[in-house]
DNA sequence: CAGCAGATTGACT
DNA sequence: GTCAATCTGCTGC
């Protein structure tokens, strides 16, 4: 395979379609560099948040706060929120400005920097299978909620990954109940447990 | 201004 | 399986 290593262009965030952003995704690199130290991982587990329209969504019904406010940027930068009081959840903001449409990453295999993320962790066992252990491993936290993805602390970037559909499973969202209907949207993709190394 | 619920995790019964 | 930890924002008095 060609060593490709693209940062992701704007073109691929500000598409219109959430859903399929939040599919191609998965296989993409996500990449930090705090202080120096390099931390990245493949990402194997997306949801997409339909802004206005999704109910699961914190724009949900258009609703905008100061928390919420990248998710009305353009395409292209992070969004991160603090959960519970707790942990960062990492998402990427897609569409164009006005359009609060985000897609949160949930987990990732990890590729470089393990012992910085381990330690981070604090914990021997490296696991990131959900998105507050995600960002707890890469060191991303809320004070990055705005940050482009194209710039050097956070970015996305493509390594030629091929993820084959037969590879992805398509399914609804987690922990969010409360939605209603919309819980049971399809937003939900990750890469097959049996295709990860 | 008090109370509660949430895109979660980890420790304990 | 149950439950606390702890911040943001919405609801209701």
């Amino acid at each position: 395979m060609n060593s490709v290593l693209n940062t992701l262009p704007s073109s691929f965030y500000q598409g219109t379609d959430v859903v399929r952003i939040a599919r191609e995704l998965l296989g993409k690199v996500i990449v930090t560099n705090f202080n120096g130290i390099r931390t990245s991982g493949i990402i194997t587990e997306t949801e997409a948040y339909a802004g206005a329209t999704d109910k699961a969504s914190h724009a949900h019904g258009g609703k905008r706060t100061a928390r919420n406010e990248p998710m009305y940027a353009a395409g292209g930068i992070a969004y991160v929120y603090l959960c519970y009081g707790i942990h960062h959840l990492f998402n990427v903001v897609t569409n164009v400005t006005g359009v609060p449409h985000a897609v949160l990453v949930r987990a990732m295999h990890p590729t470089t920097g393990l012992p910085t993320m381990k330690e981070r962790r604090g914990s021997d066992t490296l696991t990131t299978a959900g998105p507050g252990t995600l960002t707890q491993a890469l060191g991303i936290r809320t004070d990055h909620s705005g940050t482009d993805l194209s710039s050097g602390l956070i970015r996305l970037e493509d390594h030629g990954i091929t993820v084959t559909p037969s590879h992805v499973i398509v399914g609804p969202r987690i922990g969010i109940d409360y939605a209603g209907p919309d819980a049971l949207l399809p937003y939900r993709f990750r890469i097959a447990p049996s295709h990860l190394l």
